[in-house]
DNA sequence: CGATAATGATACGGCCCCGTAACGATCCGG
DNA sequence: CCGGATCGTTACGGGGCCGTATCATTATCG
């Protein structure tokens, strides 16, 4: 089940689902920022700042402040281990997974629109 | 020849795209900045500030300083119109071109590799 | 001509993000 | 019990993008 798209289809589908985004009223999300909500809500719990950070390969402070962002808009939220109090475990909302909801609804209508190479 | 791709391949080729993008060295382009070097390299030239910005939903602005930044990245340049010279022509680059190409690239191999919804 | 319209650029104030460096809180090993 | 390691956060200085309003330049039309 290997998904076969052209370079041609590909950009194409890339531009029209960019195109919808800039459309949404929604703030956009920085790439750092959506690479982190997927990485939240696609793999399996739990999730830590540090574990997050060395995933995507960038600095603490990036996730710390992606999260306060996110945090801001519902799309994720924090809650200290309580086994270990120095960790911060990473948890999805109701509005987050709608987000996410979306953002692959625009993708699979986009490429279904997408003509032949 | 149309694209069926599921909510959940959608959403994971989504993600590895970005953690690639993250991953790389070049700075992140915004979500407007990837929209606006999409439309240039897909639709047909001529392209104007004036014609983006109604293309995309976006103020002038928004498109004289993508031009600017993404300029000096060398992925666009701009000429003055000689038969209006009210109007300034986007121009696409060499190296504007691999840019894009790469991004292709990039999102038809990680298609090639998701596996089964 | 001169007035009006249209184009792209610029100024402004505000907000967000970056990386480095430092910090307080917590855990752990000797 | 205490010094070092680990965790997430915050402070700082710098840079970018946003929308609104305004600007200079050029074209158009009466």
């Amino acid at each position: 089940m290997v998904l076969e798209i052209k370079p041609t289809q590909a950009l194409r589908l890339w531009r029209e689902v960019h195109l919808d985004l800039v459309r949404d009223t929604q703030p956009d999300l920085s790439v750092r920022q959506i690479a982190i909500l997927l990485t939240i809500y696609l793999e399996l719990p739990p999730h830590t700042v540090r574990g997050l950070a060395a995933r995507l390969g960038v600095t603490k402070p990036v996730i710390t402040r992606a999260l306060d962002s996110m945090g801001k808009l519902g799309l994720v939220s924090r809650k200290r281990d309580e086994f270990d109090k120095r960790n911060v475990v990473i948890q999805r909302t109701v509005a987050g997974a709608l987000a996410v909801e979306h953002l692959a609804d625009l993708v699979t209508a986009r490429a279904r629109e997408l003509g032949p190479a």
